[in-house]
DNA sequence: GTTGGTAATGGGAATCACTACCAATAAGGG
DNA sequence: CCCTTATTGGTAGTGATTCCCATTACCAAC
């Protein structure tokens, strides 16, 4: 059951006592074809169109183990239910953060402007981590406000 | 039941086809009492203490509603329940973001850096708003990592 | 003060995303 | 090919939040 766009994560889950499975290369396989923010149940219905032996329950399950490996990354943008997407160095889009509209939930991709996000991050991280003994591994930066479309309503 | 330091809101209520009440009263009394993070159930929890006719349901109707007149903010930081603050103008916090343990999950306030933010944020938001005609009226800034406690164990 | 209209309340039932449990199955190293 | 152990998928739960609706509080006009 390989498929187009398949990508091979064998190097992945070696050496770390986890396994590649059918419905882990499924989840990271729908999470590869796609730019968009998909939730649990978005990943489901996609995976199911191939795999419909697929249970809800592995589907979270995977998410969650995903994302400790760090091979995805999950979103609260406080809609309800979380997204997620493949890793910054795994995913076509690159570093990237999001503008999301408080009218109608959309979350636009951005990547611009990184020079000065990386400015800003370089000194405020060593500032904060030296002044709270924090070990900052992640940040999340978001912009807030209204689409072109709402705006127009 | 007047309390201390209970702030008068009437101001904000007048005109707009709202009526401040006495759980609306209550609910911001408490969040202009604490420094902390409260989730509905933590605000529910401590009005009840002082008006215990509240039910959960005003509470959650309430901050919705408080959260659009832009009193409060909501936070979901990803752990289950959202969590209330006092807007920064009405808050003595002021402005300020949050340093998030990935592990413990606990949430620190800084405002410190805040001029390289400024900087950051005014280059950046004006650039993303002609870019994608997005009207930015907030942004969420956050660090993630482990905290002192959490990198000791 | 009474009336009338709208905003607001509170209780329980319902929903929705997510998790725990457990017997059955399948990786993958030896 | 076998054996150990990770993994699966179904069902029943959990916990936060929302819906519904009859009752109540507020406020302005009479």
């Amino acid at each position: 059951m390989r498929r187009h766009g398949q990508r091979h994560w064998g190097g992945e889950f070696k050496g770390c006592g986890y396994r590649m499975t059918k419905p882990r290369q499924a989840i990271l396989d729908v999470l590869g074809e796609t730019d968009e923010h998909l939730s649990a149940e978005d990943i489901y219905q996609a995976v199911y169109k191939f795999y419909p032996n697929i249970g809800m329950t592995t589907v979270y399950r995977n998410l969650e183990l995903l994302v400790d490996m760090s091979l995805i990354v999950r979103f609260d943008f406080g809609h309800g239910r979380a997204k997620y997407e493949l890793t910054d160095q795994y995913s076509e889009k690159g570093h990237h953060h999001h503008l999301v509209c408080k009218k109608c939930n959309k979350v636009i991709d951005y990547s611009d402007f990184m020079n000065d996000e990386v400015k800003f991050l370089k000194s405020t991280e060593k500032g904060l981590s030296e002044i709270y003994k924090f070990r900052i591994t992640d940040h999340l930066i978001q912009f807030l406000g209204i689409c072109e479309e709402c705006s127009k309503k």
